[in-house]
DNA sequence: TGACGTCAAGATCCG
DNA sequence: CGGATCTTGACGTCA
C-alpha cells in the first residue's frame, strides 16, 4: 500500500508558474515551462528524501499546455529534461498521475468541449508518456455533465472514450464525483469502457449508489477492474471540513478515521490517494500511522520539523508532546499526531508567537549584526503596541535562517505554517 | 449571471 | 519602494 498528495507540497519549492491568455507568448511558455519542470524535479526530489511513492502531477506543469495557443513541441524541446525526471521517479519505485479537473468534460453534448476534453486529456498523456512512464501511471478523470439524462450522457462518454487513441485509453481511469455520477453509475461505465475505477470515498459518502451499498463493498468492486498492466487499485481519501460546504476538503487528515480505512484495505494492495489542505503533510503523517518499522526516529523528525510551531501555537502542547517522545521504546504516534494537530488547530496569541520567535532567533543572536538585532527587537516591541504583525517576525527570521544558511531551521515547517 | 474550485499572476493598497 | 492584501483568470455546468 503505497500513500500520497497531490501537486504541490508544503516546504518545498514546487509552486506552477502561469501566465495569461494576453500574454502567453511563445518565449514565456517556454520560460514557464522550463521553471515548472525545476519544480517538479525538486517535488520528485522531496518524495524521495520523505519516501512518499505516490504523487499526483500538477496539471499545471505546462501553461496553456492543451490549449491551442501553446504550439510549442514541448516534448520535443525538454526530452531529456522530463526522461531524466521520469527515470529519477521510476527508480525510487515511484508511481505518478495525473487528474484534469471538473472541466474537462468528456460528455459533453457540445462538440467543441468533447474537443477540447479530448485536447486536454492528451495533453495530460504527453506529461505521462514524455516521463517515460507505462499505464499503471494513471489519468484520472469524472464522467462530466448529467443534463438531466444519465443515461444518454454516460452513453456519450462511453461513445468517446472509444474515439480516444488505445495508448491514451490505457491509461484513463474514471472515478465517482460527489454532485452527478455516484460509484454505481461509475461501475457501469467501468462494465461497459473496461476503464478502471477509482473510488473516491468522500464523494461517495456525499452522493452514494440508490442501493447504498458500503463503502467497504465498493472499495472491492472497483479493485476488481483493475488490470495487471494498471498497477495497483486506487483510492481517493478526504475528510469533510468541519462547518465547510460538502466535499470541501479538511486542512489536515484525521488520524484515527483515517487508520479505520487504511486498516480494513491493507491486504489489498490498494494505493491511497490523499486530498487535503496540508499535502505532503498528512501524507507524511499517515505514512507514519501505517508503517511497518515502527521506530520512534520516525516521530523524532517530525518533531524536529514541527517543534517551533507547536510553540508558537501552546507552549503547553509542546511540554506534552516533547514528555511523551521520551518513552523511546515506544511509537506512540496516534498521540503525538493527536496533540500535534490539536496544538494546530489553536489561535496564536502574541505573547506565545513572540516566545516562539525568541527560540528562532536564538540560533541567530551571536551572529547577528547590529542592524539585524535592533530589526528583531523593533518587530518584537512592534508586536505588542500592534505596530508590527507575526508575519513580518516569521519573514524576517526566515531570511536570517537562509542568510547564515541553517540547516535544522531550513528543514522546519516554522516558515511556512501559520 | 454567478457559484463552484484551484492556484498564481496581476493590481492595488499601505506605511 | 517593498510588502501585504484583494481581484482576476481559465475552464464547463447548473440553478
Amino acid at each position: 500500500m503505497d500513500i500520497g498528495y497531490a501537486c504541490i507540497a508544503v516546504g518545498v519549492d514546487g509552486s506552477m508558474g502561469s501566465c495569461n491568455l494576453r500574454n502567453a507568448s511563445l518565449e514565456r511558455l517556454t520560460r514557464l515551462t522550463e521553471q515548472n519542470l525545476d519544480s517538479l524535479e525538486r517535488l520528485i526530489d522531496y518524495n524521495i528524501r520523505s519516501g512518499i511513492h505516490l504523487f499526483r502531477i500538477s496539471s499545471d506543469l505546462v501553461p496553456f499546455g492543451a490549449n491551442p495557443v501553446n504550439t510549442l513541441d514541448w516534448t520535443k524541446i525538454f526530452q531529456e529534461r522530463l526522461e531524466k525526471i521520469g527515470e529519477k521517479a521510476l527508480s525510487a519505485g515511484m508511481r505518478l498521475s495525473v487528474h484534469p479537473g471538473q472541466y474537462t468534460v468528456l460528455n459533453s453534448p457540445k462538440d467543441e468541449v468533447v474537443r477540447a476534453a479530448m485536447a486536454d486529456l492528451e495533453y495530460h498523456n504527453k506529461i505521462l508518456d514524455g516521463l517515460g512512464l507505462d499505464s499503471s501511471h494513471k489519468i484520472i478523470l469524472h464522467i462530466g455533465g448529467g443534463y438531466g439524462d444519465h443515461r444518454a450522457a454516460m452513453e456519450r462518454f462511453v461513445h468517446n472514450v472509444k474515439e480516444l487513441k488505445p495508448g491514451l485509453r490505457d491509461r484513463l481511469v474514471i472515478e465517482n464525483d460527489q454532485r452527478t455520477f455516484q460509484i454505481a453509475e461509475v461501475m457501469d461505465i467501468s462494465q461497459r469502457t473496461g476503464l478502471p475505477v477509482v473510488f473516491d470515498l468522500l464523494h461517495y459518502l456525499i452522493h452514494p449508489d440508490a442501493k447504498r451499498e458500503s463503502w467497504e463493498f465498493w472499495v472491492k468492486e472497483a479493485a476488481k477492474t483493475w488490470r495487471t498492466q494498471d498497477g495497483n487499485p486506487k483510492v481517493h481519501y478526504s475528510q469533510q471540513a468541519p462547518g465547510r460546504t460538502p466535499g470541501a476538503h479538511s486542512t489536515t487528515i484525521g488520524l484515527e478515521k483515517f487508520m479505520d480505512f487504511a486498516e480494513k484495505l491493507s491486504s489489498t494492495n490498494t494505493d491511497i490517494m490523499l486530498e487535503v489542505k496540508d499535502k505532503n503533510l498528512s501524507a507524511v503523517k499517515c505514512l507514519n500511522a501505517m508503517a511497518q518499522d515502527k521506530k520512534i526516529n520516525r516521530l523524532e523528525a517530525e518533531w524536529g520539523r514541527y517543534k517551533y510551531n507547536v510553540l508558537e501555537h501552546s507552549p503547553n502542547h509542546y511540554k506534552k508532546i516533547r514528555a511523551l517522545l521520551n518513552g523511546k521504546n515506544s511509537y506512540p504516534v496516534l498521540d503525538f499526531y493527536n496533540l500535534l494537530d490539536e496544538a494546530m488547530a489553536m489561535d496564536v496569541t502574541s505573547g506565545n508567537a513572540i516566545n516562539g520567535g525568541q527560540h528562532v532567533w536564538g540560533y541567530f543572536k551571536d551572529q547577528a549584526n547590529q542592524k539585524e538585532k535592533i530589526r528583531f527587537s523593533t518587530i518584537t516591541d512592534g508586536i505588542e503596541a500592534g505596530n508590527a504583525t507575526i508575519q513580518m517576525m516569521k519573514s524576517f527570521l526566515f531570511k536570517l535562517s537562509k542568510k547564515y544558511q541553517n540547516d535544522y531551521l531550513n528543514q522546519s515547517l516554522y516558515f511556512y505554517l501559520s
